[in-house]
RNA sequence: GGGCCGUUAGCUCAGUCGGUAGAGCACCUGCCUUUUAAGCAGGCUGUCGCAGGUUCGAUCCCUGCACGGCUCACCA
């Protein structure tokens, strides 16, 4: 009787006996008038006024005591207690209401009233049903806890577990709050191909696909970067965008597959203007999100009130291993790659090994609120070098709770120079060479035409979700993160 | 990809030193017109993740697999 496929037999009966009563499973509309959380807000007016409302929502806990019955009503804004009595609502509502059980959604018409013990209640008039459930509700008490069916079924985990609603409410006045930080200075918002046949702006493997009509291979992007550069060269001066990239790459806690990206660029700007950028949003979003610069995640407090760190990671890569690693061959860093066990590819360059040991030797220590800057050349082929320090590039990753947030560049606009440097990167590609950046003649092209000195900012905005709402997990601030497939697919086991 | 851990009722979890299993919630029946983890009385509920092996007998031991979590590695 109260096995899986039992209980749905159950309360499809409920639906059966309904529907014989007259009463529609599925009506198409409500007017409700006001919210859950509303009536808890406007109680004393509403009481003074005698005022009549109307809430819709779930049934999420019913106490039944004869001929009256208490339940609760949840709805986006919160959860209302109605008190239903046969007295009030007639003989033939009561008899329906019987067949209304916990997870269906109503909507109800009462008076705002107080019960004994203070809660603030609906004295229920008439209510409707507006969707039969057909499946029952989790655990009221323990909501639900299993990782995977939370991910799977996240509108299970959404009606049971209250506080996952609140990270989305926040990742979204996050995205708000950087959309309208942008829009008041200028800022265009643009959008730019997914599908992009040559991909770029970032190392990374694509993900491949294939157009039918044209015949031909096309790439998800995996960074915006070189469409938005073409939209400056064009006069735009300032755009950003907030989009889906994707690439192909492992999933950990820190890393899904498809993510969120702002990337901005700014005209006549450079990195340090970024720089100014990333401490001016943060501190905004810590405001509006806490109304406070001072954040905490996993325990640790930072305040976005004050400057970052700037942290050279040559030169903090130099005082760690003891010696100038731009002065080292390829030969002296592998050694010190071997001596600490840190795994590399053969064909790894000089840039590629440094990046290797910094985020052994060097990353693990950053804590505060740090840009990183001084990065190799050979790593940041779209990074305009310094002039006062040549094998460095003006570019910067910003850390904020110990983890990177981003990637910023005085833009390389010289396409001389552009061009040899898509050209060490394609001489660099290893045996299979997907992660390195493929040559782009429009791009290039695009350059020759002029492009302003340019300062450009990527943000992860899964990231700086997780921060600014402590979450551990990148699967905890995205709604329907990537999971295996429930049952493996028969015959779909090739790899 | 490696290591460790997990997978038992719809949900949250116990448990079986190998003899096919339990609690609470949910569900069903009855009582109950201010309850709130409502209460009281009674009842139902399982391919113990999947497939093999060992055994008289496996949910338990062994092997493999699947999915998930943590972690390391990979990934500028």
């Amino acid at each position: 009787m109260a096995d899986e496929k039992e209980l749905f037999r159950v309360r499809l009966d409920k639906r059966h006996s309904l529907e014989e009563a007259g009463v529609d499973p599925y009506p198409t509309r409500f007017d409700r008038d006001t919210t859950a959380s509303e009536v808890h807000d406007q109680f004393d007016e509403l009481v003074a006024e005698e005022r009549s409302v109307s809430i819709a929502g779930r049934l999420m806990t019913i106490r039944r005591m004869g001929k009256a019955s208490f339940a609760n009503v949840k709805d986006r804004s919160g959860v209302i207690q109605i008190y239903m009595k046969l007295d009030f609502v007639g003989e033939e509502a009561y008899k329906i209401w019987k067949k209304i059980e916990a997870g269906d959604l109503i909507g109800v018409r009462g008076t705002p009233f107080r019960t004994r013990a203070g809660e603030i209640s609906l004295q229920v008039s008439g209510f409707e049903l507006l969707a039969k459930s057909l499946r029952p509700l989790p655990e009221k008490w323990h909501g639900l806890r299993d990782k995977e069916t939370r991910y799977r079924q996240r509108y299970v985990d959404l009606i049971v577990n209250p506080e996952v609603l609140q990270v989305f409410e926040r990742r979204a006045r996050l995205v708000t709050t950087i959309r309208k930080y942008l829009d008041d200075r200028g800022f265009l918002e643009v959008e730019t191909p997914v599908l992009q046949p040559l991909y770029g702006g970032a190392s990374a493997r694509p993900f491949t696909t294939h157009h039918n009509a044209l015949n031909m291979k096309l790439y998800l992007r995996i960074a915006d970067e070189l469409y938005l550069k073409r939209l400056i060269a064009g006069g735009c001066e300032r755009v950003y965008e907030i989009s889906k990239d994707f690439r192909n790459e492992g999933i950990d806690k820190t890393h899904n597959p498809e993510f969120t990206q702002m990337e901005l660029y700014e005209a006549f700007s450079d990195y340090n203007d970024m720089m100014r950028i990333v401490e001016e949003m943060m501190r905004e979003i810590a405001l509006e999100l806490h109304g406070t610069t001072s954040i905490t995640f996993a325990g640790r407090t930072n305040d976005l009130a004050e400057p970052w760190k700037r942290l050279s990671f040559v030169d903090a890569l130099s005082e760690s291993i003891g010696r100038d690693v731009m002065e080292m061959t390829n030969k002296e860093l592998r050694a010190e790659c071997d001596q600490r066990n840190i795994d590399l590819p053969d064909h790894s360059s000089n840039g590629m090994i440094l990046a290797e040991l910094f985020d052994h030797l060097v990353e693990p220590g950053i804590l505060d609120p740090t840009f990183v800057i001084d990065f190799p050349k050979e790593i940041s082929p779209l990074a305009k070098e310094r002039r006062d320090r040549p094998g460095v590039v003006e570019r910067f990753e910003p850390y904020l709770c110990g983890m990177e947030i981003g990637n910023a560049f005085s833009e390389l606009n010289d396409p001389i120079e552009q061009r040899k440097r898509f050209e060490a990167q394609v001489a660099l590609r290893g045996p299979e060479g997907e992660e390195a950046q493929q040559l782009d003649e429009d791009y290039i092209r695009a350059l020759e035409y002029g492009m302003p000195p340019t300062g450009g900012l990527g943000i992860g905005i899964d990231r700086i979700s997780m921060v600014f709402t402590d979450q551990q997990s990148i699967r905890d601030v995205i709604l329907f993160p990537l999971l295996r497939p429930e049952q493996a697919s028969p015959g779909g086991s090739e790899e």
